[in-house]
Formats: structure tokens, C-alpha cells, sequence
DNA sequence: TAGTCACAGCGTCACTTATG
DNA sequence: CATAAGTGACGCTGTGACTA
């Protein structure tokens, strides 16, 4: 294929993201150029062809980066559950010394 | 070693949501 | 309201683990 430079900017700040640093990725590697072939009869034809593989393409990118955020997410979830769970481990620990103090001084 | 299964990653389409 | 960006769903492909 041939397409070159005009790029669109991916800057969008979406959510998911209530979880960790953001990575900038890559931007678009290629766009379309101006193509103007004068013959106006295959001309519309080629700008439809035209305008819908930059569409795939760019579309083809944010498939790519959405599913790269996805991924972060859920492993930032996944850390997140492993915090908790340590801090819900020491805290029944923590119960249960307090359970015992107070019963030996009960008895 | 060939066949099978589960899994991950990809491209595309269709739809939704954001933006100018 | 038109266009761009984001995302879920689907089908396809490659790969590693397992089994007969």
C-alpha cells in the first residue's frame, strides 16, 4: 500500500485509567497523501478505497491501544486485589492479638 | 509424531461516545 | 449534526502443552 504522512493525533484521555501512569504508545506510522490523479472518474473511486484503508488502519491502532489499556488495567487491578488481600491478612491478625489481650485481661 | 485443546493476539465490523 | 475515537464481539491464526 502506499500512504504516506498526514497524522492524526491519538491524545484522548479515556478512563480505565483510575489505575496507574499512562504510557505514551506510538503514533500513526502512516496516512494518506494527497493523491491527485486529475482524472476525475476513478478519482472519487480511489478516494473511497483511499479514505477507507486510512479508516482501517487507524482503526486497526486503536484496536491495538485499546486492548493495551485494557491489559494495564486488569493487571493493575490485579495488583490491587493482592494489596488488599495482604492488608486484610494483617488486620485479622491484628484482630485477633487484640481478642487475646482483651481476653486475658477479662479473665 | 500427528491431532486436539486452550489461550493470546490480531483485524474487522458495528455500535457508542466524545468533540468541534 | 458530522466526524473521529473508543470498544465489544466475532472469526482467524499461531503457539505451547498434552495425549494416544
Amino acid at each position: 500500500m502506499a500512504v504516506t504522512g498526514d497524522e492524526t493525533e491519538t491524545g484522548s484521555a479515556s478512563d480505565l485509567t483510575a489505575c496507574q501512569q499512562h504510557i505514551p504508545s506510538s503514533s500513526l506510522p502512516q496516512g494518506v497523501a494527497g493523491a491527485t490523479s486529475a482524472h476525475g472518474s476513478k478519482k472519487s473511486a480511489e478516494d473511497a478505497t483511499q479514505k477507507r484503508e486510512l479508516r482501517l488502519m487507524k482503526n486497526r491502532e486503536a484496536a491495538r491501544e485499546c486492548r493495551r489499556k485494557k491489559k494495564e488495567y486488569v493487571k493493575c487491578l490485579e495488583n490491587r486485589v493482592a494489596v488488599l488481600e495482604n492488608q486484610n491478612k494483617t488486620l485479622i491478625e491484628e484482630l485477633r492479638a487484640l481478642k487475646d489481650i482483651y481476653r486475658h485481661k477479662v479473665e
